[in-house]
DNA sequence: GCTAATCTCATCAATCTCGGATTGATGAGCGCATTAGC
């Protein structure tokens, strides 16, 4: 889907997040589950990136861990980082599986049940819903307000002043843009309006 | 050039309140999304 390159959108220059290197075994550990099911739930994923930051640590020495993951916080801290990533790695993986395989027929059925199979279950395994307070949801609007396309960072300090994952407020934003462009396409605007009243008090 | 990060859009599903509205979570992208860092 194209990107909205309107001038007067505030795109964020710089401001993405830091792009994930993953090692061989990393790698080898996120193919496997992939190819395994390529849908996996919440509790997966989460399980999932546990387990590829703890081969993350495994591979360093002692010393290097204790200064890596001085506490278990900072351990939790970095497996949900870990979490965002293998969540988009699953999604661009999928997509470039898709274009790759053109599945054959006699295994099509068969692996559509499973795939169906695995659909469901990882719908049953969302991730919960955030009920936002509304002093949380005070400061999401005026952000927005503010600019409606924050960069990584922004999102992050906003994350933090609000006490959620930055994760959460990415969410916020996508789903506040999406309706906020749906709304101004059902609702025209001021200048049609006022053309329209005229029109209307002409008859 | 590869691929992680990001985008819009459509849809599902939880919640609030009683059938539908609101809104967070998720996945696709079909001439198989685009952008941008390494």
């Amino acid at each position: 889907m194209a990107q909205d390159n309107s001038p007067n959108k505030t795109t964020p220059v710089n401001h993405r997040r830091s792009r994930t290197k993953f090692t061989q075994d990393q790698l080898k550990i996120l193919i496997k589950a992939f190819d395994k099911n390529p849908y996996p739930g919440y509790a997966t994923k989460q399980k999932l990136a546990l387990e590829v930051n703890t081969e993350e640590s495994r591979i360093q020495n002692e010393v290097t861990r204790m200064l890596l993951f001085v506490s278990l916080h900072e351990y939790i801290l970095n497996s949900l980082i870990f979490f965002s990533s293998l969540k988009i790695w699953f999604q661009n993986r999928r997509a470039r599986h898709q274009k790759k395989s053109e599945p054959d027929e006699d295994l099509e059925s068969s692996q559509d049940q499973d795939h169906l199979e695995e659909e469901i279950q990882s719908r049953e395994d969302r991730r919960s819903r955030t009920n936002y307070t509304s002093l949380q949801l005070h400061a999401l609007i005026e952000a927005f307000s503010n600019n409606p396309y924050p960069g990584f960072d922004s999102r992050e300090q906003l994350a933090k002043e609000i006490g959620v994952p930055e994760s959460r407020v990415q969410i916020w934003f996508q789903n506040r843009r999406s309706r906020f462009h749906a709304q101004r396409k059902r609702e025209p605007d001021d200048g049609d309006l006022e053309q329209r009243q005229d029109q209307e008090q002409d008859l």
